[in-house]
DNA sequence: ACCGCCGGGTGCC
DNA sequence: ACCGCCGGGTGCC
């Protein structure tokens, strides 16, 4: 094999990897042709001056090498890594020494200087251009103060001389670089009169390859994965709809890599803690910077490593990586292979995906068309003593689900023994459990068997599946639950979700971390290759994210088919929009509230003090909202809208728990701007912002005196913390409608359509859904009042009220209530409300998704109804401005997943935006 | 920085 | 003592 040192032509591509690659055309076992190539950092901008012609690049040749120090790193923040390549830079300009040589890293950033009497002999090498300096950082990335660097000098042959005499000037002997610094044993010395760094030689022949190749490579590890794809059996869902029933995430392969080529980490990455380079000062302004963007969030780990002592900066970590081809062996566990001999036609798992999510006719017709039996498939996974176990984790609320699916549609086909592993009574016998083909259990039983791992049975079996359902419960890295669920023992893993990726694509990383999807749980690999790819909107970074992501789900819409066959036969649902024209009485209400929040609103945007009142922005807005449903939701204790700047302490509690409360009741599913999850214990501080209360105190705690608003920069103290009150926000209500019942537009809308759906079929159900929990009260009146059976569903609802509630609904019987009220937060996932068929959605909500979700608690396995939505829209008001955003998000969605994930400034700007669009500013 | 270097304090054992 | 030695302050260019 001949060797190639081509240069990369770009001098800011710096950084050196070290690939094994495949060649499967070689005759060579794929172990053991390794390439050598300096690797392009994908997102690394070309901002060098320096950037040279090829020309000059074939010409050089090296004079000799020398060891220097790059000194200063505690005053910058560039990063490098153990082997890295460094750039060098004059700094003519530099106020203490005009010899002054810089030293950035990959991405540009500067790493620090070179120490002055080096750069003092470099400079006029470097100005002159008498030779190409380049440096490599062989040890030491991490240190504090100084690092070594091995800088290598190129230039054209007639040079040579006056560089190592201008050197020697200065006391610097150029050298072969000494032994004891090459890594690997290559023939380092051979090498080292043709171009190309020779003393990062790796054990075997090395061909360097161009960053060009180094991409084709990247690209060629994500296209074969889209030629599997072509195998698969279940169509790929075609366009972007949101209408997913489940997207399972698999692992066929037993953790091993992710098999089309093999991918091993040569060298584990060292530990994400450093010691700081930064004072305390520039720290704590980095960190709260960080609070808010996606930074903060990528410095989450899933091992927690480093959590209770914080590092003071994250050190990008790049990790060397050889991989080679796929080996037979490997072959066999390409996902959705189906090209194997008649006799096992199916895989294994295809059958277990179609007796779980499949109906059963799916199950039956391949069992008549194939010859194979599930049951067979199932629970004779392998010979005596072999993992045959699959473990169902699921969230309480959908565990009877799952009973029932076996129960009703499983159990028929094929013989099956399960067992549900919950309650006081569950086994302690490991035994027990891996004699079963199925195991069921929740989230919360495996976390709190997970705080005693060695008595808990589920911890000791050995399982063939682990099956997460409504699997995004596990995108809390932190979470005990995701650590419970991680530290289970499994050959195979699956994922089953609707919503894969929430907030991130870290939410996805979660997800393959617990599929072990090799190399991407590498955090390095998985933020190199996919996220920062995707998030900076670079160029086959989608393409990437797609291919992967067909390749490791199951996506059954509506629309999927297996062998030409629906999934799921599905009726068809309709989602009507129905606008109503508020009365002459209502539209002047709204009319003068909008007004007066407008000019509140237009005032912040004007002095851009918007996003510290957005508080009072959502107040604005949540009035406005509440106005459209019906003018008694407009709670009078909040008539003034303005925060007055003398108002006693106890005044400004008073308006925070206010505040407090509407955020809340809004509906608008507020997050965290901490821990970016939906709010958990909310508190809201002085500046009016809703964080978790664990969340903020641990800022609070962690900054000590110092703490500010991670939203504002107010400050922040743990003794001006305001809770949410656990008292009746309807208790208002309630008086109101004790003492003079009204209706309004919308009510008005909503039961003429009852009641004319009740005269054409009186068994048809309906789901009335609103994001206020108060409005649902004022409907009940209404519906009283027309007689209708109904019954409700709120977040406020223990447990067992919840089950209550909805068993009654779902009975088929006369006396079964016909309508249930259900606010939008309660319709969560799991949530089963077939009996129903229509839906009236009173109030958009801010996320279409959750709308979707909602429309889905009826319109799922076994509907055999039509269903129609109907959604409430007020003209000529922020509700329909909020179908703007709506629509926006949508696109959004569909563009897969947000790309251009944008910086904080840029959500901020959208949010403002968002706002302005809101009241028509 | 668990260094080197600087410069002040100090001075038998 | 125009030394040595000690120990604190300090730290890129």
């Amino acid at each position: 094999m001949s060797r190639n040192f081509m240069r990369s032509s770009s001098w800011n591509f710096l950084q050196l990897a070290r690939y094994g690659r495949t060649a499967n055309h070689s005759q060579f076992s794929s172990s053991n042709i390794f390439f050598h190539l300096e690797e392009d950092d994908l997102s690394g901008e070309d901002t060098s001056s320096l950037a040279d012609s090829q020309e000059d690049f074939d010409s050089a040749i090296l004079f000799g090498m020398l060891r220097g120090n790059v000194v200063g790193l505690r005053y910058y923040s560039g990063v490098v890594n153990n082997n890295e390549m460094v750039a060098l830079q004059r700094e003519p300009n530099n106020q203490y020494d005009r010899n002054a040589v810089k030293v950035n890293n990959v991405n540009g950033e500067q790493v620090g200087h070179i120490k002055k009497e080096l750069a003092a002999a470099l400079a006029h090498i470097l100005d002159q251009k008498m030779a190409k300096i380049e440096g490599v950082v062989p040890y030491g990335a991490q240190n504090a103060f100084t690092m070594p660097v091995n800088l290598s000098f190129w230039g054209r042959a007639e040079n040579k001389q006056a560089v190592l005499d201008h050197m020697m000037k200065y006391g610097f002997r150029l050298g072969p670089i000494p032994n004891s610094l090459q890594l690997g044993h290559g023939s380092a010395k051979s090498k080292s009169e043709r171009a190309g760094p020779s003393y990062r030689a790796p054990i075997l022949p090395a061909v360097q390859m161009t960053t060009e190749q180094l991409k084709t490579e990247f690209d060629k590890l994500f296209e074969d994965l889209k030629e599997d794809d072509k195998t698969q059996e279940l169509e790929p869902a075609e366009g972007k709809t949101l209408s997913v029933i489940a997207l399972i995430l698999t692992n066929f392969y037993d953790g091993r890599p992710f098999p089309t080529k093999k991918i091993k980490k040569q060298e584990l990455a060292e530990s994400d803690v450093l010691k700081s380079n930064m004072s305390q000062k520039q720290f704590k302004a980095a960190k709260k910077t960080e609070l808010s963007t996606d930074s903060r969030k990528e410095s989450e780990t899933l091992s927690q490593e480093a959590s209770s002592s914080r590092p003071k900066r994250q050190k990008a970590r790049k990790t060397k990586y050889t991989y080679s081809s796929a080996s037979e062996e490997d072959e066999a566990w390409l996902p959705r292979k189906v090209k194997a001999p008649a006799e096992c036609t199916l895989h294994d798992d295809d059958l277990f995906a179609n007796a779980l999510f499949g109906l059963p006719t799916a199950v039956r017709k391949k069992k008549n068309k194939k010859g194979v039996t599930v049951s067979q498939s199932i629970s004779k996974a392998g010979p005596e003593g072999q993992r045959r176990t699959t473990l169902i984790i699921c969230p309480l609320s959908v565990l009877s689900n799952w009973i029932d699916q076996f129960e009703q549609h499983i159990k028929p086909e094929v013989h099956l023994n399960i067992y549900i592993y919950y309650g006081p009574e569950r086994t302690k016998d490991p035994k027990v459990l891996s004699d079963q083909d199925v195991v069921v259990t929740t989230y919360s039983v495996l976390s709190s068997d997970y705080g005693s791992r060695s008595e808990s049975p589920l911890h000791k079996v050995k399982w063939l599946r682990v099956v997460l359902d409504e699997g995004h419960t596990i995108r809390n890295p932190n979470a005990q639950q995701t650590q419970a669920v991680l530290s289970l023992e499994a050959q195979r893993r699956w994922i089953l979700t609707g919503t894969p990726i929430q907030n991130s694509l870290k939410d996805l990383w979660s997800l393959i971390c617990f599929l072990k999807l090799k190399p991407f749980t590498d955090r390095e690999w998985w933020h190199r290759t996919i996220q920062r790819p995707v998030t900076t909107g670079e160029d086959g970074g989608l393409c990437r994210l797609q291919a992967l992501i067909k390749n490791i789900t199951l996506r059954r819409t509506k629309t999927s088919k297996i062998r030409g066959r629906p999934v799921l036969d599905l009726p068809e649902r309709k989602v009507f929009i129905q606008h109503v024209e508020l009365s002459e009485e209502e539209r002047q209400i709204y009319e003068s509230l909008k007004n007066e929040g407008k000019a509140v609103i237009s005032r912040y945007v004007s002095e851009g003090t918007i996003l510290s009142h957005y508080a009072d922005v959502l107040a604005v807005l949540v009035r406005l909202r509440q106005l459209c449903c019906h003018p008694f939701l407009v709670s009078s204790a909040l008539s003034s809208i303005t925060t007055t700047a003398d108002s006693t302490p106890g005044d400004v509690r008073e308006k925070l728990v206010q505040k407090i409360k509407l955020v809340l009741s809004s509906g608008s599913d507020e997050e965290c701007a901490i821990c970016l999850d939906s709010l958990n214990m909310p508190v809201i501080t002085y500046c009016a912002h809703v964080f978790c209360k664990p969340c903020i105190c641990q800022v609070i705690q962690h900054e000590k005196q110092e703490a500010k608003c991670p939203l504002c920069r107010g400050s922040l103290r743990l003794d001006q913390l305001v809770e949410c009150p656990q008292e009746d926000l309807d208790s208002s209500i309630n008086k109101k409608l004790e003492q003079n019942w009204m209706c309004s537009t919308k009510i008005n809308a909503l039961m003429h359509a009852l009641v004319d759906q009740r005269r054409k079929d009186a068994t048809v159900k309906s789901i009335v859904v609103s994001q206020f929990t108060s409005f649902l009260s004022v409907i009940e009146v209404a519906l009283r009042e027309s007689g209708f059976m109904f019954t409700r569903l709120d977040g406020s609802m223990t447990q067992k009220k919840r089950t209550e509630a909805i068993q009654s609904f779902q009975r088929p019987d006369a006396q079964s209530p016909t309508i249930m009220l259900l606010s939008l937060k309660a319709g969560g996932v799991g949530l089963n409300l077939t009996a129903a068929s229509r839906v009236f959605l009173m109030d958009p909500a801010w996320n279409p998704a959750a709308e979707e979700q909602c429309f889905d608690r009826c319109h799922r396995l076994g509907q055999t109804k039509k269903v129609i939505v109907t959604k409430f829209v007020v003209r000529n008001s922020v509700e329909e401005n909020m179908l703007k955003i709506q629509s926006k998000k949508r696109e959004l969605a569909a563009g897969a997943f947000g790309k251009k994930k944008s910086s904080s400034s840029q959500l901020k700007q959208a949010r403002i935006e968002d706002i302005r669009t809101l009241v028509d500013l």
